[in-house]
DNA sequence: TCAAAAGTGTTTGGTTTACACCCATGA
DNA sequence: TCATGGGTGTAAACCAAACACTTTTGA
């Protein structure tokens, strides 16, 4: 196995001026065939799954920080995202022997910043699956899509973190506007409707759905139909974006 | 004016072995007198108002240095508190220059300390007034409860901190025990609503919120009636902790 | 004794739920 | 031609909003 400065040979984190102590997680989520996706990366010598993160720069808020990561990991500006919690356990950064063995090994000069304490904060991204370009950083040798039941041991405590993304998402399901963020720009109805079934976890009546939906005046229904599937073509839809962010002010109620 | 080496005489952050850039603010909330109320501290030279706050420990977890902090200002334990957000615009933590004249004065050993920057973790505490015991910490003169109409400016991005922290309060009335947090253990049904009514900031109907509140079971009506006041005595209620917790797992829904 | 607060109940209208029927499409 | 998915409609149950009357209390 390959001494870790290969691996870090041209990052060198204290030129880089990043902020000691911090770190920024993202959990990823993307919706296709009808399933929730999260993005991952695959780390280059232990092969180990992680959620893509990084680093903050002296100069960078949270947010700028973030955003910067997932235009690496996925070649999307402006990318939909919320922070949703800090992970800061003492314990939580400390890597298992045979891989900190790894960090130490040679004369790395960045092992001492892999070995301290992290604090880090979690944040969930929605993005449009079809535009996202998964991209490895320089510590991963793969970027990929995976749904939830393809998601096994990750490393650290990034199982918790994409947890509890998954648990914050299902409770801003009426108050942030997914929808718009994990589908295209035209949608079909059953499509939202697969989309809020998937994050609520059961399923939901087709036709109160649809009723529902429309009540809240944020859908423009489109003349055109989506065709190729292999029944009976259902409409399209696009968010009417305005009324959409101002029913979310008051949240979409009545509960799921 | 004194130099600072005075306020932070007995205070070398180096030797505590705080975490660097890390910091954390708190917005504790109290109810009295059927108004909401925030805990304050007051700079010792400058009688700028601030949230008290803290920093970070080598081997304490967030949460952990939060209840610390609020143990020195309340003298409880086990406060209810959850984070709420992490703000870290980097210019967030420069003083203005007086105050920064101040802390660099003298030849002060933590000025550097003072003056890197910090992102701070906000969380908001919810106590019970008639039990927290305001206590001042090393920098302040003063540590008292302020109803949300006599706080002006506070220092740094304090006011946009607490603001959030309402904001936060209101979207999860329905889904954290705020009641059983703010109230005494014994309450009025009017308490309650008045409780309900200044989070939510509008009215709401006596008769309708009442039965709506109890329909959910997580209330004791107890024999026993709050006597001493100048008209009807109202009866008494505790809350069914148990029910209180299952219902909060699904949001107690309806909107308000 | 009366104004103000508190306890209790009813009517009304809208919303949610549950369910049925018809249409379109590719296998 | 038929199984499947999609569009549309309706009756019943439920819940929330609006509102009235009575009781208790100290000033």
């Amino acid at each position: 196995m390959q001494n870790i400065r290969t691996v870090t040979q041209n990052f060198d984190f204290h030129t880089h001026q990043f902020l000691n102590h911090i770190s920024l997680d993202c959990v990823v989520f993307g919706f296709h065939d009808n399933q929730l996706k999260v993005l991952l990366i695959r780390m280059k010598y232990t092969k180990e799954w992680a959620l893509p993160g990084g680093f903050v720069k002296e100069d960078e808020s949270l947010e700028v920080a973030a955003n910067r990561v997932l235009k690496d990991r996925t070649g999307l500006d402006n990318i939909f995202l919320k922070q949703f919690k800090v992970f800061s356990e003492p314990q939580r950064s400390d890597r298992n022997p045979a891989v900190k063995d790894l960090i130490d090994s040679g004369s790395n000069p960045d092992h001492e910043w892999f070995n301290q304490r992290f604090i880090s904060i979690g944040f969930y991204a929605l993005v449009d699956f079809s535009k996202a370009e998964p991209t490895p950083d320089f510590f991963s040798d793969l970027c990929a899509w995976k749904t939830l039941d393809e998601i096994n041991t990750l490393i650290l405590d990034h199982s918790q973190i994409l947890n509890k993304a998954l648990e914050t998402l299902r409770l801003q399901l009426n108050y942030q506007p997914l929808g718009y963020n994990l589908l295209a720009d035209k949608f079909t109805m059953p499509e939202l409707q697969k989309l809020y079934e998937t994050i609520l976890g059961k399923e939901l009546d087709r036709r109160n759905f649809q009723r529902k939906m429309l009540s809240y005046g944020i859908l423009n229904k489109l003349q055109e139909r989506k065709t190729g599937g292999a029944h009976k073509a259902p409409y399209l839809y696009e968010f009417n974006l305005e009324n959409y962010q101002k029913a979310l002010q008051n949240g979409l109620f009545g509960g799921w």
